[in-house]
DNA sequence: TGTTCGAGATGAACCGTTTCCATGCTGTTG
DNA sequence: CAACAGCATGGAAACGGTTCATCTCGAACA
């Protein structure tokens, strides 16, 4: 059984080269029983096309490279099955590449990337990314952490959070801290927005009087706990009764701070996290936190690499909405 | 601009193209003087080989595929982000697959895999792999879940859980409960004889006298919780003192089931769970576990695939020893 | 000196598709 | 009825490398 190839479905199926091809292309101008019996003999055969031989006469790879900067990240290795998913179902696959969010490594990636003639690429790029020289005429889609001036796709963080402090809001908290992300990550930013937006709106500024409840840290779980630690470590009457963290590792690491506090979690602190990894539901109690609709961006970073979809303008970037997951670290506050 | 091709190397160079291709190639029969000036031609053009030329004619892709059931699992996403480093070192790429533990979607992969030429392939079967038919003349590593007949390379876990299952007895309990992984899973198998081997030589069998402490579960966390519950729902002086988990997330499951049940860990229960995932740690308190070598294993498996490393023979798989991780839920036991 | 031998280089064939152009056929129009 | 437009299909060139059968040339040997 040596591999069959384009000529023996042509040959068996009675037609030329050229058709069997333009049957495999979706060429228009194919019969319908042509089209039909050249199928068959396809599947009888179990034939599959050579991808190098199509990139080669062809100018598509169908393949696509996807670069993040850590895969150990819950977050990335969801939006990376996601979007392998996706592009599977489009007979696409994937290259995937982690930076360790060291710009170097990153840019040789990228370069690895264009020579492999994939067709395009999703990034998220690394925190150092304004070093970061994109090479022209590859579609590139910026993904998460988006970078002005390109056209990205990502999760609505400023609402998203907004929604997860009006929900504390609603509770009844008033003090209500906040752990925010590395200050020149523009997602970080993004979400303190949210949060100022939320708290600003609530009652025309009172709530904000007093020390500000903001801790800046870095996404992590260790960064988390000294936040939490951080904005806990202050009298009853004046510590928050409700924490909003910027990711969901942050939230479990203010958790842990909480309870070596001995504050009980949610009847003297309320804390809701962000990012909706599958570890929110495995804490003891379970993290009420803002879910991102991951498969929604990855299957939307795919669409508009493929030419499914239109590419967003730059800096007109694709947000999809996030919804809250509520679990059982949220409470009414108690009084002081 | 236009992009430069092997030819236009070569009439630069005044040799031919199959000088040319065997400067590329390292090729032995190519004198110093020649290949110096080629090479020199190659840098001033800027010449780049294309990848789908190379690999339709020629053999190589210098690619690698992994196929893996889920990438949301840590222990799978660390397995390639740590592949992915390794095949970069010397200048492989990795298209990553995600089965989702359906089998005929890992076959349908595999088949895309070998029609992109990929220069190897590094496996993590689905559980129903019996049903699966590899390609012959295609170099496979299966990795972690071994199946009988391929070679493969994995953590031992056998011995790594003997390992975890011995601190327990030398902290002096002898009641140690069991979660298993689902019975038709080999390396779930292979921890269940690691728990017995420790079991049984620790006093000639004694320790095993009364019911038997062994649940079976999937690797997951509600599982490993619904274990538990199954596990402690019995008289204080017949229920487990300990238990030993086959995955963190089981682990993790189990504390939350103690918890629920109003058991403290670990004063009234020792858990020790199996991966060493980074969210072991992040648990409250900090999870005990036992750590696979999962870069090691990665390393290897690309090391094989690239022959920069004898493979092993069928059925003799190459393991890595595991460590134990301490963290904070394990006490000696207390008296009835 | 003539012959053999082998290393280094050549040039064309080849890999498996896509794409372009030619061809024949059908149906429409003047 | 002739001319022609349009469309489905066939056949072959093209893509950019690798490889193989040849060729050349100089050294070694008798």
């Amino acid at each position: 059984m040596s591999k069959v190839g384009i000529r023996d479905v042509a040959k068996l199926a009675g037609v030329s080269t050229g058709t069997v091809s333009r049957v495999l292309n979706d060429h228009p101008s194919v019969t319908k029983d042509v089209r039909a019996r050249v199928e068959g003999i396809i599947k009888d055969l179990g034939y599959l096309p050579d991808p190098s031989a199509r990139s080669m006469r062809g100018k598509v790879s169908r393949l696509i490279g996807i670069v993040i900067p850590d895969l150990t990240n819950p977050f990335f290795s969801e939006l990376v099955q996601s979007a392998e998913q996706a592009a599977a179902n489009h007979g696409y696959n994937i290259i995937v590449m982690t930076s360790l969010d060291h710009a170097a490594k990153e840019a040789d990636r990228i370069k690895q990337l264009t020579s492999r003639k994939v067709d395009g690429i999703i990034l998220v790029p690394s925190n150092d990314f304004h070093t970061l020289k994109l090479p022209k005429g590859l579609p590139i889609v910026v993904v998460d952490r988006l970078m002005p001036g390109y056209s990205g796709i990502a999760a609505d963080h400023r609402n998203g959070v907004r929604l997860g402090v009006e929900h504390l809001l609603k509770l009844g908290h008033r003090r209500i801290g906040f752990i925010s992300g590395p200050g020149h990550s523009v997602p970080a930013n993004d979400r303190l927005r949210g949060y100022l937006d939320a708290m600003e709106q609530a009652d025309g500024g009172t709530t904000m009087a007093g020390p500000p409840l903001i801790a800046e840290a870095a996404f992590d779980y260790e960064s988390g706990r000294s936040a939490g630690n951080y904005l806990l470590a202050r009298a009853r009457n004046e510590r928050p009764t409700a924490i909003f963290a910027s990711s969901d590792q942050q939230a479990i690491g203010c958790m842990r701070a909480a309870h070596d506090l001995g504050i009980p979690i949610p009847a003297a602190l309320s804390i809701v996290g962000f990012d909706g990894i599958p570890l929110a539901s495995m804490t003891t109690p379970r993290l009420t936190t803002v879910k991102q609709p991951i498969q929604d961006v990855a299957a939307a970073a795919v669409a508009v690499l493929l030419n499914k979809q239109t590419a967003p303008e730059l800096d007109d970037p694709i947000l999809f909405a996030c919804e809250i997951l509520e679990g059982e670290t949220t409470a009414p506050p108690q009084p002081d």
